[in-house]
DNA sequence: TTGACATGCAAGTAATTGCTTGCCTAACAT
DNA sequence: ATGTTAGGCAAGCAATTACTTGCATGTCAA
């Protein structure tokens, strides 16, 4: 299974949800011309089908197919747990910063 | 700046995440020897360092020096906004998928 | 001051990644 | 059948990345 996080790293991958997610369920020949358009991207078909594939392996992107055109739709399912992991579970996190002196001497002793 | 998605890319420094989730303001020290006990990474301390670095860049992780110790504090604040991009804005995203027929005639002619 | 501890810096290496190039298969129209 | 269109497959290349190795800096205790 493809990692989440890695198919997000790219930029040119999230210029492509962002287009899924403005007009859905687009070619593959659409979004390249989109891209290119709207985005002043310049990434070449065969550049923008493997980030698809990335996109689709990560469960980013669902496709079907209809003749020999292949639509290609967005999925927010996998995106909401991924930050949810570091949030709601430590109050320490925001409120107590590098500038507040509140450390346990536990943390003080590394050993 | 450091870009946050690619930061995130590296199970590694997810991990890393998580233990200052679980513990705030470790150094460099303990946060390799709890990632050794408790999460079986062998990663070098330097290794760690240069994660740290990443993090930082990306302003997951700020730090306080205090004499020759260097605290390592999570900043949730970058998480939040970059999933809030591709959610709330198309309904059709999670409800329309590809098994779903509704279709424009528009997507239908890429040209 | 001397030695031990915590961290920083930088060059080198192996693996991964994003992209190109070239050719191929499948569907539709004439 | 032939040509065109949409997409797929795979090898190769350049840039990035994660990691190691070795040494340097700064802090604290004796």
């Amino acid at each position: 299974m493809g990692d989440v996080f890695k198919a997000l790293a790219d930029p040119t991958r999230r210029t492509i949800l962002d287009e899924l997610t403005d007009r859905n369920g687009q070619t593959l020949f659409e979004l390249c011309a989109r891209l290119t358009t709207r985005h002043r991207l310049s990434s070449s078909r065969q550049a923008i089908s493997q980030h698809l594939d990335v996109l689709e392996a990560a469960d980013l992107v669902e496709t079907r197919r209809e003749g020999r055109y292949k639509f290609h739709y967005i999925n927010t399912g996998p995106l909401e747990p991924i930050v949810e992991r570091w949030l709601g579970n430590s109050d320490d996190a925001t409120g107590g910063g590098p500038d507040s002196g509140a450390v346990t001497d536990e943390t003080r002793g590394p050993t």
